[in-house]
DNA sequence: TGTACATCAGTGAACGCGCGTTCACTGATGTAC
DNA sequence: TGTACATCAGTGAACGCGCGTTCACTGATGTAC
């Protein structure tokens, strides 16, 4: 079955992925380890930047559906806990899949141009994000987010066309903050990944979720 | 003279990351460019990763430098002023140098090992950053920041070590501020020179800019 | 001042490696009559 | 049921490329006597 193949050509380039990077993945290894000749594979994936493509859609997708899957076991009512439990999923998968992690949140691949068929994916966490800002504010008897400052008009041109787009109901401030929420959850991932922390931190998994509270409280979470 | 040479190995390198990136630095192009056969490189860097290492550290003191320079230019009692205008600085620098960027605070190179004299040039920024966090206390009138939840025992200790490691005033809660805002602060701009912005914000300078005043609240720096 | 010598920057060839992609091909499978 | 044929997954060789590193060497420079 063809759709097999594919699939477990798939497998052993993500092993080759995480084992040694986006860039150490080559074609040629892949099919030495499938007991294939390098040009079999062409049969399957056009080009190397089409298989890395399919990673790349896996990638978002795996790290996307773990986050969701967290978040619905939390109930409704503990929006707090669902901001946490959707971070904890996310940290989780990066540290057990740190160059597919690497992947889609680290330096772009040189030269690769990301098609458009992986932003539905890519968007499936912040769209996840901005969905408990606004139940937040549904909640919310404060009628106004507290400003920090006027929004420039510009950004404010930008929001208003994202939240056109999008259908969130929040206002400048809080999808600002929506944004800079989501820029911290990868930023900090990235931070403990990359080892910006090294030496300056040592329990990860309880300062990530420490700092993701923070940023909870800054959605209104609770 | 040695050291010109030394140097300009170093420039023309620059040059060649600043075009094909960390992976497209190789040490025969860059003998090309410099009309030298490879193999004389090695009088003046032992090997490959030498080089890279000269050029991260090279960047941290680059972007470093902007950093502080911008900062010292405002009237010291502006302490919102002097962190937003190390976070432009800092900005400025990336998206004029975006490898360089990528190679400091991006995917790590895989293989590669930063020596530890990397760390110094690396924690100028963050420095910077904690000394002012730490002015605002010294300025303010509330004794205590406003918690954020209990901080967690293990996080509790690697925050003392660290203050006392640096000498750096700042209690439990405002010095994890400190390091969600030096995370913030990369990771927005990493969200921008990575293309994770796109089709969301256009004006991407002064979005910038609002996030980090909103940051720089954080730090109740006014 | 003039010669002998050491230093060492730069040369050029070579080693051994891996890569993406193309292309004519083989040979098994399954379908059509 | 039996034969002729088309399909197409996988082969193996080849193209042309670039890489890091080593090594014996040349030849200019500058120093010591």
């Amino acid at each position: 079955m063809r759709a097999e193949l594919t699939a477990e050509i798939k497998t052993v380039a993500r092993a080759h992925l995480a084992e040694h990077g986006a860039d150490g993945l080559s074609l040629r290894a892949v099919a030495r380890d499938m007991g294939m000749v390098s040009s079999a594979l062409y049969r399957y994936y056009p080009s190397r930047d089409d298989l890395l493509t399919a990673l790349i859609v896996d990638a978002y997708d795996a790290v996307g559906g773990a986050a969701e899957a967290a978040e619905v076991d939390v109930r409704r009512v503990d929006l707090m806990g669902r901001w946490l439990a959707l971070c904890a999923a996310t940290r989780t998968w990066a540290v057990e899949h740190p160059h597919e992690w690497a992947l889609i949140f680290g330096t772009p691949v040189p030269g690769y141009r990301a098609p458009t068929h992986t932003i539905d994916p890519a968007a499936r966490i912040p769209i996840l994000l901005m969905a408990l800002a606004s139940e937040a504010v549904e909640r919310s008897t404060a009628e106004r987010s507290s400003a920090s400052g006027p929004m420039p008009r510009p950004v404010h041109a930008d929001l208003r066309a994202l939240r056109e787009q999008t259908g969130v109901p929040l206002d400048d401030h809080r999808l600002a903050r929506g944004i800079a929420a989501w820029t911290a959850l990868v930023g900090s991932i990235n931070f403990e990944l990359f080892g910006h922390l090294h030496n300056v931190i040592s329990a990860y998994e309880p300062f990530f979720l420490h700092q993701m509270r923070v940023v909870g409280l800054s959605l209104e979470l609770g």
